[in-house]
DNA sequence: AAGACGCATGGAATCGATTACATCCGTGAC
DNA sequence: GTCACGGATGTAATCGATTCCATGCGTCTT
């Protein structure tokens, strides 16, 4: 593969003419530039950009540590990502950490040692020695959907609380009352944040959230299933279950199935994320949709500003209640504003409308 | 960030004393191994993996090009290229083309750039220049699922033709003549292979693929639905559709439901390239599994193997037929042996059985 | 006409590793 | 006692770029 000494041999230049033309240096002149440029030309001459990483200290790298690129929600935020970056002028690699600390951690590693510009994480757990080491020393570094409490870091997330408490209005008013929640790990944000939104808008309610009815899933279908199971084993099982992720709610609907039983005649079911594919499944999904591409791109543009030298700020968007019918049918009039009453195959692929409006705040 | 100087120098040694200890080479006191140790501890180092490349020539990075991450099948492809080449020591970069050639020249344009030891490619098209300068200059590559027709490099696919004539065979036993199939792109292989053994198969049966019941789709969900209902207003409409892909069958369902008819009772639906999902659309859809993770390994290892200087071979596995009730159910007996039945919610959250026996063949 | 200035250019240092080659030293063979 | 050999180590070249600095030359000022 030809190098930047042959294209200076081609052209009868010297290596630092040919690097000044390939960097748009202003002074060129205009025929040795020609010259410059018919000899990259001829020998199809790209420049290594691992020598020129290492030279200025420099990838256009980010690297992106998702936690499990198999769930829909993550897989589309990285390919949000990776658009935003591209447009910006980096590449991305992504690691994926499969929910394990010790993934995220060899890929945190990983990315270090090539020298990527920045970080995009979304934690697993509550901060590895390594990833808090990074952060001191100074590697820019962005939280996307979780973070880490207590590390001075960027945090691009959207808030759900207030489209819990939507779904909680909405349920209630469909007469239910004993309400029970699947949970992730406790150590993300995502994991418990989730379960006081949706303790918090029971309260309003004055219903109370009791620990049977909290069950310990680990953001996986089959913890879904395994809580489920548990909850109709219950003397006085739930009326609804609300999922904290997409695929705990596929578990949760296998658990059902797998009984024998129906959604949402014998438990209603609602989940946390919302998917394409809640508008195919059998019945269509109530879904809290997050602005998931718009997470993405903020969550990039953020981190570039830190590579860049200037000082993002947290963005957080709002999430909103996407209400279908596995929570049964609202017989009663219409819904509130801020939710969508949506046909099942009235939009496709991208069957989810996202809210236009949203909300920024630093923190 | 501590370099090799900065640890020659902590420990009293050269740099090629540090570097020869690094390198488990043997000609190193236990004494220098020590002090060497104890300083790379101490400064935390960690090499730099830009300046090993650049003087090794190799990056240990596998390039990875797909059509469209957010196709499950790509994205469960790319989880077990990840898995696989983890473990043989390689990191994996993504470039995700979105089925558009344009893109994907600039994914691998990219990756060239930044010299990755190999490609693997699932080609968007007929093959760019750009990619097959790269095959001519030597580039170490392998394509996987869909593949470039006189291009010598070695392709890891399935071969799914004895799954689409079980499938036909499945389709006539339930009374169904008139069978329709939606098309992928005529540029990749996998959109021409497909209609070609659908044709075959509905050809064992005397049954003709008359030209308006093949449907020129995208692989996108979008144009499923498009074709479907270009289908469904044909005077004589299919009582079968047979989609090439799974977001293409998402799109037929929504055509369908978008009309208020039923699968299976308006209109049957078949899809190739089963996904965990498929267990829990309304009615589960009846698909052609591919050994996907296997795919995707197998793949790594025949890239690994031409880039370590061994000569790998193409390797095809075969496809399966998944029977669900998108086709209308099976009042009559039991299917033949190469069919699974399968209970909606018997697995999760990996529902769909990997066959065991795998066929291989060197082209 | 001489000095100052600025543009175009090349030489050489540099980034952080690996590795060929030279050197030094100790041990064993004869 | 001398020589050969091999193990441990350091010096320096090298990978392919970028960039500082010096140089040469043309032009403008005074």
């Amino acid at each position: 593969m030809a190098s930047i000494k042959d294209v200076a041999a081609a052209a009868g230049v010297s290596v630092a003419t040919v690097s000044r033309v390939l960097n748009a240096h202003p002074s060129v002149s205009a025929d040795a530039r020609a010259r410059v440029l018919a000899a990259v030309e001829a020998l199809e001459y790209r420049p290594n950009a691992v020598a020129r990483s290492l030279r200025t200290d420099q990838t256009h790298t980010l690297g992106l540590v998702i936690s499990d690129v198999l769930n829909p929600y993550f897989t589309e935020l990285a390919r949000a990502v990776e658009e935003e970056a591209r447009a910006l002028g980096y590449s991305v690699i992504i690691g994926n950490a499969d929910e394990r600390p010790d993934l995220q951690d060899h890929h945190v590693r990983n990315l270090l040692d090539r020298r990527i510009d920045g970080l995009l994480v979304s934690p697993t757990d509550g901060g590895s020695p390594l990833m808090l080491d990074a952060v001191r020393a100074g590697t820019p570094m962005v939280f996307v959907d979780r973070w880490i409490p207590g590390v001075d870091v960027p945090v691009v997330r959207s808030d759900g609380s207030a489209a819990v408490r939507d779904l909680v209005a909405h349920l209630c008013r469909l007469g239910h009352r004993r309400l029970a929640i699947i949970a992730g790990p406790a150590a993300t944000t995502t994991g418990s944040e989730r379960v006081e939104a949706f303790r918090a808008a029971l309260a309003e309610h004055g219903i109370p959230l009791p620990d049977a009815y909290i069950g310990q899933g680990d953001f996986q279908a089959a913890s879904g299933r395994r809580v489920t199971e548990g909850f109709l084993d219950l003397p006085e099982p739930p009326e609804v279950v609300f999922a904290a992720d997409n695929l705990m709610a596929l578990g949760a609907l296998d658990a059902v199935r797998a009984r024998g039983l129906r959604v949402p005649e014998d438990l209603a079911l609602a989940a946390f994320d919302d998917i394409p594919w809640f508008v195919h499944t059998d019945p269509p999904v109530t879904a809290i949709a997050q602005p998931t591409g718009e997470l993405g791109r903020a969550a990039v543009r953020a981190l570039v500003d830190r590579i860049e030298g200037r000082t993002p700020a947290s963005v957080t968007l709002a999430a909103r209640l996407v209400v279908r019918r596995s929570c049964g049918e609202a017989g009663r009039p219409a819904v509130p504003a801020p939710m969508a009453l949506e046909e099942p195959a009235a939009q496709s692929p991208s069957p989810v409308q996202r809210s236009t409006s949203v909300q920024r705040s630093a923190s």
